[in-house]
DNA sequence: CAGCTTATTGCGAATCGGTCGCAATTACCG
DNA sequence: CGGTAATTGCGACCGATTCGCAATAAGCTG
């Protein structure tokens, strides 16, 4: 996805922390928080502001180059290059890692609530907790932790 | 369901922030911020403190009492009295209403990740964002009028 | 390239939801 | 009626994000 002609389609400038952050966020495969974008950035361009990190991230998701999402029960918003709407989180509270799933989840849920229950589903949000292959199919009966505990 | 029993079992002590606290969530049919129940439990007792509105709340959450979730893009949690784990948001966007609905579709998911993904599914958090039946079902292409913005 | 216009930035202060440390209370047990 | 640990009130603190505003620079235009 070029960045350039999608800002000037909107009539937005180019400018260095938009590039920056673009670069940041295509680059890494992972879901960051603005603050490590920021890092990231800055360590390039020390002159690049944190607000204008803020700035540029809501940017990018008004017009759909990013997408925000809260993953964390608490944790800051996670930013990660767009993808289709119908993707799904998985969050493995073990190893921390976050998958994408898509399947047809999102779009039977849409349909459903729009045949049975006249709800039009515009945005799905789906995040679920768990755990994921890597870290083993059943969390010990007691300790709760990495998969490496110290017992 | 009995506050002090549910208390006692966890050997927790019955304290006035305590009582106030679940009289407020328990009476409310709505989502209420941390905030607004602070303000509503205040005005019964003004000696109560915002931060122990706050501690209440997780304390509850722990307990099996109380259910935080995110609802807004951005606001703050919103907390209600427990439900089933099997209960999703929905979340009209035009007149701010939010519906509950239980249907099969966390239990699918679970199942799907589970037997497919060899993902284990501990907390499934769903939010839909869209227009409810009474806001009518299709918003009209350009003005985005609200039927009747209430409760 | 120089000049102009205005979008965008950098900066720092402000906001906001929520948390923390600690001394004063107080619920509960005997 | 104590005794004692759980809980509270208080106020400072925190981290994420936003905001106002003057300075800067992107993108014309000639």
């Amino acid at each position: 996805m070029d960045l350039e002609s999608e800002l000037r389609v909107h009539d937005l400038r180019v400018t260095t922390p938009r590039r920056l952050v673009w670069q940041v966020l295509s680059e890494s495969a992972d879901h960051l928080t603005a603050q490590s974008i920021f890092e990231k950035v800055n360590a390039v361009d020390a002159a690049v502001n944190r607000s204008s990190v803020y700035r540029t991230l809501s940017l990018f998701a008004e017009i759909g180059l990013a997408r925000e999402s809260k993953l964390g029960e608490d944790e800051a918003s996670r930013w990660e290059p767009a993808h289709a709407d119908d993707e799904i989180h998985l969050v493995c509270e073990s190893c921390d890692s976050v998958l994408h799933h898509s399947g047809d989840v999102v779009r039977s849920l849409r349909s459903h609530l729009g045949d049975h229950h006249d709800f039009e589903a515009r945005a799905v949000e789906i995040v679920v907790r768990g755990r994921c292959a890597t870290c083993g199919p059943a969390p010990a009966s007691e300790s709760t932790s990495e998969p490496s505990p110290a017992s």
